[in-house]
DNA sequence: AGTGAGGTGCTAAAAAATTAGCATGGCCAA
DNA sequence: TTGGCCATGCTAATTTTTTAGCACCTCACT
């Protein structure tokens, strides 16, 4: 049936590598992108990628000082959203339960009780929702 | 302290668009690929991507009668695992709970009575081993 | 057997991305 | 003030991606 999904990221590939840095970060500045790329370029070459990025929209920057701090000019959790269903259509067939039990698999011995018990508390809640139909 | 994380993806936008589908189908023909992308360029290229991801080892074909059928070459839970992480790394600044919350906030509602049941089970489970110190 | 439809690989051209280099401007310290 | 350091923007070249076109091959059907 052919469900067209892939929104076409028109992001290459160096451009994505450093917008998934600004959103890890928050913020950054060229040197600090460069040096969390392993296989970097020139600094001079970051700044162009900047530049287009900004160009594109995806980017903002700030002067701080001598110097210029980028961040992603989307929302955080926008494009966390967006991120998580692309994952859950390539990965997990759509099932957010699939995904979960992948993560509480993967990462679940890592969790500190205080975390474990927080889920805990989601999941009845998440629970508690779908008893009550989904309505408002 | 710059953390280098990207492990540079290697991968061109189209290869990386075409293997997200293989993932998704778990197995394709270049014609199938070819509707399953919004702006697709002619089949030609698609099979061209199609032979270079096979050289450079992600896909793998398998005769099937006249066409080709291809399968990516990573097994799927090695792949999700590395995407998993990389998503978390990207967004959650690491934390498993954190993507949890947001998957249950975002599709928990769709999640249906069976499914959070599970979901409660493999918690109660990690919460064990938690407590049990994450010994063997 | 002949014909047409639909596959395939290969090659080379076109388009896009990536990179470095250079000239400029601000700021701090000597 | 002068010099060095570091940042910036821009431009142009290099490298990689992306794409289409062509020639061939197999299969089903007439």
């Amino acid at each position: 049936m052919a469900k067209k999904i892939n929104p076409l990221p028109v992001l290459s590939r160096r451009e994505r590598q450093i917008l998934d840095i600004l959103f890890r970060r928050k913020q950054a500045t060229a040197q600090e992108i460069q040096a969390d790329i392993p296989d970097a370029p020139g600094n001079s070459a970051i700044r162009a990628l900047l530049r287009i990025l900004e160009d594109k929209g995806h980017v903002q920057h700030r002067e701080a000082g001598p110097r210029y701090v980028y961040l992603p000019v989307q929302r955080a959790d926008v494009a966390r959203r967006g991120a998580l269903r692309h994952m859950l259509d390539t990965f997990f067939d759509g099932s957010a339960a699939g995904a979960m039990a992948a993560l509480l698999g993967e990462d679940g011995g890592k969790l500190t009780p205080a975390e474990l018990e927080r889920l805990e508390a989601i999941l009845a809640q998440a629970r508690a929702k779908s008893q009550n139909g989904g309505a408002a």
